[in-house]
DNA sequence: GTTGTGACATTAT
DNA sequence: CATAATGCCACAA
């Protein structure tokens, strides 16, 4: 049996998918994501392999954004100008390179609903 | 083989 | 709020 990790093929296409089931307008972590593909713990991968990723997937990789709401650019990159530009375009409210989120009142709002 | 780096996360200080 | 320590692990050197 193959293990069901390493960076196999289909380890990267596991997590692509679960970014491309990302609706529009919500954003999630990469730990998120890393759980949904079945790799719980391994947030890097999900790093990995968006770089990687090749373009003519059309990964909505802008909803992706690390633990907080943060954006997980450098500030003054070019990358972290783009990502927040397609999120303000999806109505995605952010501030400070977060996203901005009301504070949870209750279970379901501690689910990313972003509002 | 080892080391350093990185689109991360969580917990502790 | 900021660091540091861990855990995680693919990849390049």
């Amino acid at each position: 049996m193959m293990p069901a990790s390493g960076s196999s093929r289909q380890t990267l296409q596991a997590i692509w998918g679960a970014v491309r089931a990302i609706p529009r307008g919500r954003v999630t972590t990469y730990g998120a994501v890393a759980q949904r593909a079945g790799l719980p713990g391994r947030a890097r991968l999900v790093g990995y392999a968006l770089k990687v990723a090749p373009a003519k997937l059309q990964l909505p990789w802008h909803r992706v954004v690390a633990a907080g709401g943060r954006i997980a650019f450098p500030l003054a990159s070019p990358q972290f100008a783009e990502q927040q530009r397609r999120l303000r375009a999806e109505g995605i409210k952010l501030a400070k390179g977060k996203v901005v989120r009301e504070p949870a009142l209750n279970l379901d709002e501690l689910l990313w609903k972003t509002r």
